[in-house]
DNA sequence: TATTGTTATGATATAATATAACAATATCCG
DNA sequence: CGGATATTGTTATATTATATCATAACAATA
């Protein structure tokens, strides 16, 4: 599956990440143990399938996955675990397709936008300051106490649109 | 139900669309003429079901209040009717709340955000072109054809602030 | 090491949200 | 009118998510 040379740097990366699995989990154990909460097993599993799927998955998706090594998985399981890893910010939801995708750069503040492909499924985390700051001047002009955001642009990928 | 006067006029008016749902439909009934379009009976209903909730209403909670008055209606009754409604711009679907929700300016590009209280499931939309330009400006540079957006910020309204 | 409080997991059931598939009507338009 | 298209009816089922209570693992303290 490899990329046209004209398709930007960042989107490519978002198919790229085979190699990224290691660093994330060794990334989240850094992060988890700083805080003094503990990625268990189950967790770090979790976490895990969530990087080797290289697409945002479905709970079920992993759960079928999870069950396969771990009989006892039922949905409260992974649902846990999901909880877990967003709430840590390991991991992020994406609302519209009800799934989920390894945070690229956590231990930051996750203001991160998705740019999601509803022909690959592929979904592109984006940094974005700007995004994020005007969210927040229009939260405080208006009087109210943000504590969490979500941006999410669907669309065509670069390399879904030559098809 | 009456709000303090140091909360901002743009967060009052979320309260207080009581008035709003006349002229809505009418708009409604009038876009749908322009484009060759039937807004029929049973899809001004869940329009006008959708407007006389003041807040955000998921999918079975107008089914319900359908159902009273109209027994035929089933789970496909409602999705259908929704389905054409935010086809057509005429209501916002809230992804991270699974719910529906009027739109305070159909006929226009639906580049909105929502802010919404976590407290008293209000939900303020939002006209701001800043954000839309600034994720219409990230996706081109990125190559990717952008289709729609959403974007939410959940936190506390100023009247649950106070509490 | 007991005890106790806290956190995590197991297990079962069910709630809540959404769609598939096909039949029956209604509406449009030649 | 009559055929095509769009809308609604109906039943069944898929998909996503939580409630609840029991048990196990861990942590802190005496």
């Amino acid at each position: 599956m490899s990329v046209s040379k004209t398709i930007p740097v960042a989107w490519q990366r978002a198919h790229d990440h085979g190699q990224c699995i290691a660093p994330a989990i060794n990334a989240a154990a850094r992060i988890c143990e700083s805080r003094g909460i503990r990625l268990t097993p189950l967790r770090r599993r979790v976490l895990e399938l969530v990087w080797e799927n290289h697409k945002p998955v479905g709970a079920y998706g992993l759960l079928d996955e999870l069950k396969r090594e771990h009989s006892s998985a039922a949905p409260p399981t992974i649902y846990r675990a999901l909880d877990f890893l967003v709430e840590q910010g390991l991991v992020h939801r994406i609302q519209s397709l009800n799934a989920y995708v390894g945070c690229n750069d956590p231990g930051h503040s996750h203001k991160g936008m998705f740019l999601i492909c509803n022909d690959c499924g592929d979904a592109l985390e984006i940094e974005d300051k700007g995004v994020a700051n005007t969210i927040d001047r229009f939260a405080s002009r208006l009087g109210f106490l943000l504590t969490s955001q979500s941006v999410e642009a669907a669309g065509l990928c670069p390399g879904c649109q030559e098809a």
